[in-house]
DNA sequence: GCAGGAATGTCAGGGACCTGTCAATAGTGT
DNA sequence: ACACTATTGACAGGTCCCTGACATTCCTGC
């Protein structure tokens, strides 16, 4: 490897997330998922009836940014929107029974993916590894400031 | 926060990256430099003479998007380039007086932003941190290929 | 030499995402 | 009840970066 520059950490976290980016879209294609759209499903399996706004928070993106992958996931009917009943303003949006078993389907490639990358290290590693990750997200709110989101 | 889901580690690298971003990209508005421009002085001044194939691929970005970044360093005065003599192709370039002081201003103070973000970690945590990061690299180009460093 | 393939810089076009804004609606204090 | 503010989903406009293509130039094998 190049031992050239110890460099800033940013940049290596970078790289990493471009790397897994990759790999999670690549291993997402047989599923015709994108990395949003996967990472949209999961929340929304996890918490349903989310308005678009509540997606937008959860995956760190613009408002609009998630309307258009949840436009996408509907149209694949994969997802629907209903009125909210006691917000008028704001829609509930679920998986379908095929956004279900989409994500069924998906997921495990997923995780059979991060399982191969995170052979090699040990589970303290592992929890050092994820402490720091979340210490990074962390520092973006908590150290005073907002997150611009990609 | 959310505690709610063991996440795939791949979005807790997202969200570790766009935080980093974030604060970074705030750090160097104060120099009047973006992420990717910083990154590319960088490189630039480790490795002076580098055409704009060889920066698109140590910053991982497309060769179109550095020669983009490149033309606003050199709009800016940063960076110059010079006809490759011995390759009629390309470009070698380099980073002027100025590029060279404004780096020297940027660096410390992405440094310290770093130096803040990694305190309350032992070295030994931070050296996992970093081999796991590596590693995550490394598995995008099919576990033995050249990524690069920065 | 020289034909074929690879690499370079650049252009055109598009996708993904963001900021800024808007009307409609919800919540809050008076 | 009523202003005031915040929030929601949507639209317009712009930015950033990427893919695909191209002519030019280098570098092979023959």
């Amino acid at each position: 490897m190049d031992a050239a520059l110890e460099p800033c950490s940013t940049f290596l976290v970078r790289h990493a997330w471009l790397a897994l980016r990759g790999v999670v879209a690549e291993a997402l294609v047989q599923h015709d998922l994108s990395v949003a759209q996967f990472a949209s499903l999961r929340m929304l399996d996890e918490s349903p009836g989310l308005s678009v706004a509540d997606v937008a928070r959860k995956v760190s993106t613009a408002r609009q940014s998630a309307n258009e992958i949840l436009g996408g996931l509907e149209r694949a009917g994969l997802v629907e929107r209903r009125p909210n009943p006691s917000d008028r303003r704001s829609q509930q949006i679920f998986l379908t029974e095929a956004g279900r078993v989409r994500l069924g389907e998906a997921m495990p490639t997923v995780e059979a993916v991060e399982a191969r990358l995170a052979a090699g290290f040990t589970p303290e590693e592992l929890a050092v590894v994820n402490a720091w990750l979340v210490r990074m997200t962390e520092a973006a709110t908590g150290g005073g400031e907002e997150i611009p989101a990609l």
